[in-house]
DNA sequence: GACAGATGAAGGA
DNA sequence: TCCTTCATCTGTC
């Protein structure tokens, strides 16, 4: 088991993406994408990958990193997360995604968040399949708890992941929010 | 090291 | 079917 959290760097730039479902809230590091955070139904912004954590009002532009200081890479990388994010919520294939920051997850974590990667719009997988594409088809539960700690959830499709038989079950930002992102992929449970 | 967890499978009613 | 129980593996504290 390699632990190496510790050396996880912290975000260097927040930067809001405004959707049909509201605002969400990237952050990005000097490596790329490193989290996304849900809109929540009430305006706040619900933090990915840790369900307990408290939600906090979403960045207002005024409040987020000033546009004239961001390096271009960095807005490179947000067009593009933009545009990844807006298809998947319309239920569309990604075309291009930003580099993304797992630094300071393990590589089990990493191994599953590759495997949801590889399925596209319309395409699910159970618990036990992701288990057993990594080589570890035993590590069922563990998965589970992988796809809880993505810090990138639509853009790294956690919600295509479903339990055995079809059954839809869980998702760190909610089940319905699960079901409706579901939905919009014509996947009926 | 103990415990919890977004599972899966098997067995019994 | 539905429910319960248990095996299994990994992450977190």
């Amino acid at each position: 088991m390699s632990r190496n959290t510790a050396d996880r760097k912290a975000p260097l730039v927040e930067l809001p993406i405004a959707t049909s479902d509201g605002i969400f809230l990237a952050h990005y590091s000097e490596r790329g994408l490193a989290e996304l955070d849900f809109p929540n139904t009430d305006g706040l912004i619900a933090p990915a990958g840790h369900g307990n954590a408290e939600p906090r009002k979403p960045a207002h532009p005024e409040h987020a990193t000033d546009p004239q200081r961001i390096p271009t890479q960095f807005l490179r990388w947000h067009r593009t997360t933009t545009e990844a994010l807006k298809r998947v919520l319309a239920g569309r294939a990604v075309k291009a995604l930003p580099p993304l920051d797992w630094t300071g997850k393990t590589e089990f974590q990493q191994s599953v968040w590759r495997e949801m990667l590889k399925l596209g719009p319309g395409q699910t997988k159970s618990y036990g399949e992701v288990a057993k594409a990594i080589g570890k088809p035993k590590a069922v539960r563990a998965v589970g708890g992988a796809c809880g700690a993505n810090p990138i959830p639509v853009v790294v499709p956690c919600h295509r992941i479903l339990a055995a038989h079809q059954k839809i079950g869980g998702f760190s930002s909610g089940l319905d929010r699960k079901r409706d992102l579901l939905a919009r992929e014509r996947i009926n449970l």
